[in-house]
DNA sequence: TCTTATGAATATCGTACGCTATTCATTTTA
DNA sequence: TAAAATGAATAGCGTACGATATTCATAAGA
């Protein structure tokens, strides 16, 4: 049998023909992330895998959802001797951490000055929780004749009032003829810097 | 001379003598995620080798199961708003919407008040960005003699300072011998109410 | 006896290495 | 002529390797 020889310009693996598209280059990373960083980098092999199916194979019943990011999906199982020092071992998801009831939150964005004094400011996002009780001194969103706005609640004597926290703005009273729905309660306040 | 001979029990580097304290194996990752876990690298030695740190103060982020919620549109128009209506016009991924590189990003609590100025308060989360260059006018978290601080950097005719926003705190110059690493940028705050 | 110098022991670290998987021009076969 | 088989070329992958860093029992020196 001949050979089959000659110049084979064009021939080999492609670059980036990997689960990740992409070249890969070694790195070392502590035990305890390990595991973690394995986990994340298969969810991102899966990602990208997913990028070779056409939309008319695959496509899904709803928008598809912010692929986005990154790191280290769940805890360390514990189990690791830890000299006395500070380590971290603490995560936070975001949505978890600040959304105690999802299907009750809105976000909504202030404009403004009237909190100021409630650390709220112009710009700012509210994470809003329509499923908890408006109650005295708790901020909420109430919509007064029909336009939305942020105040703290005060009950004086049995009347509710919408209390803002700048001295530039009035309070104001809930009082029967006024057409005021308190809609939710704050929960937390994204300032961006 | 003669020769020092014989048994070693105990002897050699000890196990867990890294910056991690604690013993690393090698792993392939995609190069697009090279630099980002490189600088999470970084910031987990760095934070390893302080003891101020607890692991209530500092944590870093994780990639959650992407959930969403609605979100209300800047100007929320007159009008009762409910989920039915359109008045939600996207929904929104908190770990997406507040963390940029979340390789590189951090949470700190923040305790003190020489921030309050820049709607800073006592007990508030920051969202630390260790991939953002330190800049003029933005806020900082430092480093100095191994404790973190919150400021604003200002650099003045060259010369770096950290600024408070409290009249009752000084400004710190950051000069040769101070013990002082900017270690993040502050992009976002969120204040419980 | 106490202090210092020495070098064996052993962990860390970046990357080179051996192996496998893939690609495709060429050759062989139908 | 078209399809299948072959094997050179080249990238991916996990880890072993050589070099370096650190530790500390012992020997040498004060």
């Amino acid at each position: 049998m001949a050979p089959r020889g000659g110049l084979r310009t064009g021939a080999g693996r492609k670059p980036g023909s990997n689960d990740y598209h992409e070249s890969t280059r070694a790195i070392r990373v502590p035990l305890s992330l390990w595991g973690d960083l394995q986990q994340y980098l298969d969810s991102i092999k899966l990602l990208r895998k997913r990028q070779t199916l056409t939309k008319d194979m695959v496509f899904p019943a709803i928008a598809p959802p912010p692929l986005n990011f990154p790191l280290f999906a769940s805890r360390i199982p514990a189990g690791f001797p830890s000299p006395a020092d500070d380590y971290i071992d603490q995560r936070l998801d975001l949505n978890a951490y600040l959304v105690t009831h999802p299907a009750a939150t809105f976000f909504v964005r202030v404009s403004g000055h009237s909190m100021t004094g409630a650390a709220i400011h112009d710009g700012d996002l509210l994470i809003v929780d329509r499923a908890l009780e408006p109650q005295h001194d708790r901020i909420v969103i109430a919509a007064v004749n029909g336009e939305l706005t942020v105040k703290r609640l005060a009950i004086k004597k049995g009347i509710p009032w919408l209390m803002p926290e700048n001295p530039d703005y009035p309070p104001l009273e809930i009082s029967e003829g006024l057409d005021c729905v308190i809609w939710g309660v704050v929960t937390q306040v994204i300032h961006h810097v």
